[in-house]
DNA sequence: AAATCTTTGACCTTTACTGACCTTATTATA
DNA sequence: TATAATAAGGTCAGTAAAGGTCAAAGATTT
């Protein structure tokens, strides 16, 4: 395993851990030289270790004293428990946004490591796709995805 | 007589029992070409020899650095093992019998009280009735359970 | 002969990585 | 003070490197 995109997902998680401020500021083209690698390859990193539905947050400048800015997820709010349970009910579950969730609810240490694998299994289009409609799917996602919230609720 | 099959059956056997992990990782192609056959009848291997039911767990990355990885058959001392397996796919997925395997696998301490109790709400078919066929409750049970079971089995 | 098991190959999907070309901001200079 | 040079970062399409699927052909067993 190990590819190069692994590594620096790595070297910028540990550099978050170690950060003081809630965010890393990076430069693009020092980082690719660091990794021997083009600057787009950190490009492919940041779109796809650290994207939104992962719960992270990044911006840019371009020009001169341009730089990359990594802000770590945010810590839970109360709200955010509402509005997933918001969504179970209407029809427009997200998957993506429900995993986000999972992934925060796992850093504030509310779930395991492997609570959180296994809710997030359930979160998989694969497992329904031969046997119910697209759009009967997400409905069916929502529905588990509470049933299981419900259950580290109550607990 | 020793097939093919059999021969790269037993190489991963002695791979696997020599390994210090729980696990090995085989590249498809690298070990095709060691025995000189196409990649895909080391699929053919897996699903016949490193099946679920046969306590075995495979899992896979595609893309550039690839791997297959192989996990050592599940120590859990469970006679009704394949027959459970076996039911997950086809359409004779018993959930009560799910449960006993599961109140088992929490005896032996294999799951926590809380992982137990996300994996049973996934057999309750109250979260399914609107959504899908009854016949289709069942199958869709087994694929899910069947992903929650491997999460497990993986850790 | 029929059934079952093995082997093959054509075609598909996913993931990683690269490079050419583009946009934006700062800095130096005419 | 315009403006040119420089110094960032962004995009996107293309390529390569894996592994997956499925049906058909071949071999073996019953």
């Amino acid at each position: 395993m190990a590819t190069l995109a692994d590594l620096i997902e790595g070297y910028l998680k540990r550099l978050l851990a170690v950060s003081p401020r809630r965010y890393i500021d990076i430069q693009r083209r020092e980082l690719a030289a660091k990794f021997n690698c083009v600057p787009s390859q950190i490009n492919y990193v940041l779109d796809t270790r650290f994207s939104l539905e992962r719960g992270y947050l990044v911006e840019s400048k371009r020009g001169g004293r341009g730089y990359i800015r990594i802000y770590r997820p945010s810590p839970l709010k109360i709200d955010d428990w509402g509005k997933i349970f918001a969504s179970l009910d209407d029809g427009d579950f997200d998957p993506r946004v429900a995993a986000d969730f999972l992934n925060r609810v796992y850093e504030e240490k509310f779930i395991s490591r492997r609570e959180a694998k296994l809710m997030e299994s359930l979160l998989r289009d694969e497992h329904y796709l031969s046997l119910v409609e697209p759009e009967i799917i997400r409905r069916l996602q929502g529905k588990l995805f509470e049933a299981v919230l419900k259950v580290i609720l109550k607990d």
